[in-house]
DNA sequence: TTCTTTCGCTACAGACCTGTCTGTAGTGAT
DNA sequence: ATCACTACAGACAGGTCTGTAGCGAAAGAA
């Protein structure tokens, strides 16, 4: 049975990537990238060092990937949410500032990790800052559109608005109560929404 | 001549301690706490490392030095432009909001360093994230000052909702063009106090 | 003078960093 | 059976990190 071997191996492989990916995002999040060596990395992964060399030719790689993969997570969050609200922009908007809200108050939150890895690496050419200027970018466009679905007449400024808004709760949790952020967002949401109507 | 003698010898203490701190105020904030090691620091100042080590006593409190002084720096600008409109608060709030907005335009901006302090260092009993929280709260107890000078219901509400729009303008000065920040900052505030009046 | 302090300079200790290399075991393919 | 590949384990190289110690020079204090 050549096709259910070949299978597992491949399982095998992918198998161990995921596992150093996913212990990398967890450290790198939680104590930061330059704090966390990539001995820690394969202590914690259960790996070789050889196999995470094998995946990732260099830790800046690594740092990339996991950037990358804080990326798609968070979009699939915000499509999943977006896909409750498809016929009601202004729902589907607070909808995102309630789920982001939400996450800015949880008791180990530390911050975007984009917003994280730009603090610690100066250099815009990093291949990880290409990820976190893209995944920004997108930000802004997405909020956009959804400006845009709500018949504003300019809605690349309040997509700028809301952008700044998001990011400002990510970085302000310490300021805030628990509970505090969501409420804030969504009242200061539909202010600035109120007013771009005319 | 004794007196003379003394005060030169202070001076030439303090000197070399500000030499130092100037140094590594720099340094660390154009490059990163972390990936700036003592010996840099000392080389670029060009003092001995016992030097620095007789002046602060580890890295650490270098690094909490590094954040009192850009806190003080940052309270100075504060309080002179807060000088030139003691009679009228909104207009006070513009005046910071604009000077706030020129400096995240600026090109070698990187960031508001006490976030990115705490962006790099997740103990937060650490003693630079104890001058980084303490600057935090400055910012909400002095927003809330202005917006009770303004005569508001909830000036605590206003506060958090200013403090989260300057913090992400901190942040946010990537996706930013150039001179946009500072308008942008203005039309929120506007709109924001507006809607607070009712 | 002599004593004390601080200075810059150099060297060092011990730990940690990234990335490479060697060697061994297991597994599927031919 | 032999080849090719990947896995783990561990040692290693070469460099950097923080923090300490010893040296002579300069300069004020006695």
């Amino acid at each position: 049975m050549p096709k259910t071997e070949k299978r597992s191996d491949a399982q095998g492989h992918a198998e161990v990537r995921e596992r150093i990916l996913d212990t990398a995002c967890t450290l790198f999040y939680q104590r930061g990238v330059r704090a966390v060596g990539v001995d820690l990395v394969v202590e914690k992964a259960g790996v070789a060092k050889t196999s995470l060399y094998r995946h990732f030719r260099t830790k800046d790689d690594l740092i990339a990937a996991f950037l990358a993969r804080e990326d798609a997570d968070f979009w699939a969050t915000w499509d999943r949410v977006a896909g409750q609200h498809s016929l009601d922009a202004a729902a589907e908007l607070d909808a995102h500032l309630e789920w982001i809200g939400e996450r800015v108050g949880r008791p180990n939150y530390r911050g975007c990790p984009q917003i994280n890895v730009a603090a610690e690496f100066p250099d815009i050419d990093h291949p990880a800052r290409k990820v976190a200027a893209a995944h920004k970018r997108q930000m802004r466009q997405r909020l956009k559109a959804i400006a845009e679905r709500l018949g504003l007449a300019r809605p690349d400024e309040l997509a700028g608005q809301l952008s700044l808004l998001i990011n400002g709760a990510f970085v302000s949790s310490q300021i805030f109560e628990t509970g505090e952020a969501t409420p804030l967002l969504h009242r200061m949401s539909h202010t600035l929404i109120e007013a771009s109507r005319t």
